[in-house]
DNA sequence: CAGTATCCCAGCGGATACTG
DNA sequence: CAGTATCCGCTGGGATACTG
């Protein structure tokens, strides 16, 4: 094998996968974060609607997750009927943008574009990132 | 809901998770594309000796998934024994490169640092990506 | 409204044995 | 050496019904 680089190169540990890299992989992560981040504020039976084929369990998975990871703010008011927003951290809204160069990237790679999308994110009507200016 | 964007924001669509994303969060994914990378080019069995607890099936199947979505190159030696070597593809280190400020990012983060890497990855030894000056 | 509670299934990923 | 072939358990994720 040919020989390793100097000492001097710095190490990025791949244990962070056990984290956010292993949570940005489930399948509905991204989408709800873009989707969030988009309206900035979002109750949770917008977001089912907004991702119309997801079912409850996964939404309140994968929700629960992103709070956990510390990604997105779950923020309750005592009312009847009860009332539930969602919103981005400061790191959901980061990790949002630092996603983006990869997305564009892998996008470029496979020439999708909006006419090519016929895969199982068709009907989901936010399922494209808009770039913040 | 707030209101959308204006109509000249750039969109970049998340169907590019059906290729690049989903393999790259496959678990042996990144490992593999760093430690080929890392060596430049490795056999089969050398791959299999440094991530020595992943199986022959695993390392097979990521391989192939990989060499599809056109980021490892799978070069055959007619000698016997056979002989094969894989390296990276000019897209393969593109996105070694691309991936390291993500998980910089996710390192930082977690104050993840050398002493506390406690998980799975443990025992392997090239767990670590290190950046190229 | 904002979720749980259940049930269920496909398929990833592991272990092991075998082969051109 | 470089993989296949098999078997198999686990769990991510879906569908549906129900609840504080």
């Amino acid at each position: 094998m040919p020989e390793e680089c100097g000492e001097r190169c710095t190490e990025t540990c791949l244990c962070s996968l056990e984290g956010i890299i292993t949570t940005v992989s489930k399948k509905w992560a991204l989408l709800v974060i873009n989707t969030i981040g988009h309206y900035q504020k979002l109750r949770y039976n917008e977001i089912m609607h907004e991702l119309h084929n997801i079912s409850p369990k996964a939404l309140s998975d994968i929700l629960k997750r992103l709070e956990r990871e510390g990604l997105v703010r779950r923020e309750v008011f005592k009312e009847i009927p009860p009332r539930v927003e969602y919103s981005l951290t400061e790191d959901g809204r980061e990790l949002r943008r630092m996603v983006i160069p990869l997305l564009k990237w892998a996008s470029n790679r496979h020439n999708l574009n909006v006419e090519r999308c016929v895969n199982r994110y068709r009907r989901v009507r936010l399922h494209k990132i808009k770039d913040e200016q």
